[in-house]
DNA sequence: AGCACGCCGACT
DNA sequence: GTCGGCGTGCTC
């Protein structure tokens, strides 16, 4: 029998191939190898003995093993069990895993010289310069000839002669960029008594080197920084590596620099705006053990970790861990999952936690630390509601009467505004004035955006885009267009039109393009040179102004529509969390929430404060639906250029659905995105009690169907997104 | 993911 | 007549 192995390639194929390995070839499951494929060359990662399912002749050999450092066990069984449950190729997911191809090549190195051993007649050679040279090499690492040079103070020529005299031996060392060490022994920030309880608590699992998973909860300003910051040092003190991951805009250089204060140093940041070289760079120092502690998006979680000792999961209950497209996952879900692998404990914290580890808690699989009220002294914002059915602000305006009222006060005591509205651009709608038809996009089901700042027309789904329109495609009707409803840019104009002699800005994705602008008016907002600042969900997270003490949501209701699973959760742990950020540095905030439904309990949760509550009501309608987190979910979406050719699939899926106690399937239906980037879209969605897995059953299932190329079917386990 | 194969529109 | 658009299918 010829010796095979099974190669994990970073594609989505399904499933692992084998490969003949050329005698004399030393493999090993782990090990990064470089493999023919079709007619290119690719690198994947021995996943295991060779399978012998493919037929011999087809069986082509491993081109070499890269000197790379092997891909660890607990790594590869990660990426099997997250394929696993989320029914991605495990290929798909390997390449999460190998996002840094270039860091898996021989790293570049650098001849260093040191002295040669002596032989009979070098002391003869010996001048001044030569002598300083070999002074500054006593006792030291070997050098650069540049280096060298440079600090005897003599020439480049000089330890050239040096080498071809047999004074200086000359070796190869690999060029490695240092990374900066957090420090754990410094000491802390004095933490208050109900504080130091909880970071103890947290500790003491980082010491245990065991899987644990704990829920840090407390209100905004509790100092839950601080006490995850407790763990992260003992786990640095310690020698091991932590993870802390962060929703992409909670990644600030506000927690950046709270991070260097407590520990001297900076982390390891992990983002889409590094560069390659950076990329390359930490990616295998990060493999190599020597960085300590990274900071990052989701994507971070995929790190090739050498010794892992802790993973922080910050806001957790934040919905942009969840990834929609391409390998559907949940960070946090799998940040449990790669914590337990790896037996080191996560820590999962926020102020508004996620209903799934509200539950997880109450059945024991998650331990629990609370941190009651605020620390230092800072007050919680007075939250209260404007009823905008009773205090309507004027038509085609969008600041109530009790809000303007508030600003001025605000502005004339010096201090800040935010005025907050998950809205980007200058109006959601664009109707024709003569025939009552909106503007839509050509490939979308959805409303093209005005961009009054830009003077664009822009799909906020697939990024068309188009020139301002100036007849109606429907009527013809020229110049009849009138804006609906508000978004940012409107509610900045109606903000200039009553305060005009305000500082005002915009906080959004299109006004701050990249993270150094977004980082200059964060900057510009704590030195106070903005009065009022208008953002959208960008600026309500992760960001700390001292002089901010009015918040108004302009649109609380805008998250309730739609009817989706968690808009009552969502919408409770933003407003929440926007109305946070008013009044954190003693001074007292007012967060005023514009609704035309304060009765809804997600309304009456926040003026009272009372989360508990909500938390409990909310629970227990989900229970009642048997739906997470006491079911399960899983979605299905049939997407293709051609409708006809998708319900021929739907009606398929239809005909196999699984029938099995306890498992509903509803659809198809039309998604309501019916249109995305020119595809057609129908959707399933099953449904199971939590007892009951339904994976084996959604591969058991779609092993059925037959797809014709151009329909695609999206799985979903565990849904955030119902478009 | 690439890369080739294959079948319909504007060019030397 | 072909050059080339990207839809579809395969890679151990």
């Amino acid at each position: 029998m010829e010796n095979t192995i099974k190669v994990l390639l970073p594609l989505p194929l399904g499933d692992a191939y084998d490969y003949r390995v050329p005698d004399g070839m030393a493999v090993a499951p782990g090990h990064f190898v470089v493999v023919p494929l079709g007619k290119r060359e690719t690198v994947g990662v021995i996943w295991g003995a060779g399978t012998g399912d493919v037929a011999p002749e087809k069986l082509r050999d491993v081109i070499a093993v890269l000197p790379a450092l092997p891909m660890a066990d607990a790594m590869r069984r990660f990426i099997d069990w997250v394929s696993a449950y989320t029914l991605m190729p495990a290929g798909a997911v390997l390449r999460m895993a190998m996002s840094v191809p270039s860091a898996l090549e021989a790293p570049k190195t650098e001849l260093v010289y040191r002295p040669a051993e002596p032989t009979g007649d070098t002391a003869l050679k010996l001048t001044s310069a030569r002598r300083r040279v070999l002074d500054q090499l006593k006792d030291g690492p070997a050098m650069s000839a540049a280096e060298l040079a440079h600090l005897a103070g003599v020439g480049a020529s000089v330890v050239k002669g040096m080498v071809s005299a047999g004074l200086l031996a000359a070796e190869e060392r690999i060029v490695r960029r240092s990374f900066p060490r957090p420090d754990g022994l410094h000491d802390g920030p004095t933490l208050s008594p109900a504080q130091k309880i909880a970071a103890d608590g947290l500790v003491e699992k980082v010491k245990a080197h065991a899987f644990s998973a704990t829920l840090l909860d407390g209100v905004p300003g509790a100092g839950k920084t601080e006490v995850y910051f407790e763990a992260v040092a003992a786990c640095i003190a310690a020698g091991r590596q932590v993870l802390v991951l962060l929703p992409e805009i909670a990644l600030t250089a506000q927690w950046l620099k709270r991070f260097e204060d407590r520990f001297g140093a900076p982390p390891s940041p992990w983002h889409s705006g590094l560069t390659s070289l950076e990329r390359r760079e930490t990616w295998r120092a990060i493999a190599e053990g020597r960085v300590g502690v990274v900071v990052g998006a989701r994507s971070a979680l995929f790190l090739p970790f050498a010794d892992l000792g802790l993973i922080v999961v910050d806001e957790e209950h934040d919905s942009s861990f969840k990834q929609d497209e391409g390998v559907v996952y949940n960070a946090r879900d799998m940040a449990v999952v790669r914590a337990r692998l790896a037996s080191a404990p996560i820590v999962l914290a926020s102020a508004t936690p996620s209903l799934e580890s509200v539950v997880n808690v109450k059945a024991g699989r998650y331990g629990e630390v609370r941190l009651p009220g605020r620390h230092g002294g800072h007050q919680l914002a007075t939250l209260s509601a404007v009823d905008l059915r009773r205090e309507a602000p004027p038509r085609g305006r969008w600041l109530s009467p009790p809000v303007v009222e508030a600003m001025k006060k605000t502005l004339a005591a010096g201090e800040q505004t935010l005025l907050y509205l998950n809205r980007r651009g200058y109006a959601p709608i664009t109707l024709c004035r003569a025939c009552g038809s909106g503007l839509e996009c050509p490939q979308c089901s959805a409303w093209l955006v005005e961009h009054r700042f830009r003077r664009t027309l822009v799909c906020h789904h697939c990024g068309y885009s188009e020139p301002p329109a100036q007849n109606c495609r429907h009527c013809g009707a020229v110049d009849q267009f009138v804006a609906c409803g508000p978004g940012v840019e409107r509610l900045a104009e109606e903000a200039l039109e009553l305060f005009p002699e305000a500082r005002l800005e915009l906080f959004t994705s299109d006004s701050l393009v990249n993270r150094e602008e977004a980082s200059a008016a964060v900057e510009r907002m704590e030195r106070g040179e903005i009065d009022i600042l208008i953002g959208t969900q960008m600026a309500a997270k992760g960001h700390h102004f001292p002089n901010l003490t009015l918040v108004a949501v302009i649109d609380a209701d805008l998250g309730l529509n739609g009817g989706d699973l968690r808009a009552a959760e969502r919408t409770f742990q933003l407003l929440y969390q926007v109305a946070g950020r008013a009044g954190r540095d003693g001074r007292p905030g007012r967060a005023l929430i514009q609704t035309h439904n304060p009765d809804h309990p997600v309304m009456q949760a926040l003026v009272s404060g009372d989360r508990d509550r909500f938390v409990d009501v909310e629970l227990h309608g989900r229970s009642e639906a048997g739906m997470p987190p006491y079911g399960r979910l899983a979605s299905l979406i049939v997407s293709g250029p051609d409708p006809a050719a998708v319900d021929n699939v739907c009606a398929a899926l239809a005909r196999q659905a699984p029938q099995q106690a306890g498992v509903t399937i509803l659809g198809p239906s039309v998604a309501p995105m019916a249109l995305l980037r020119g595809r057609h879209r129908r959707r399933f969605l099953l449904k199971a009690g939590r007892e009951i897995a339904v994976q084996p059953l959604l591969h058991a299932w779609l092993e059925k169907i037959g797809l014709p190329g151009s329909v695609r079917l999206q799985v979903d386990v565990d849904p955030y997104s119902f478009l």
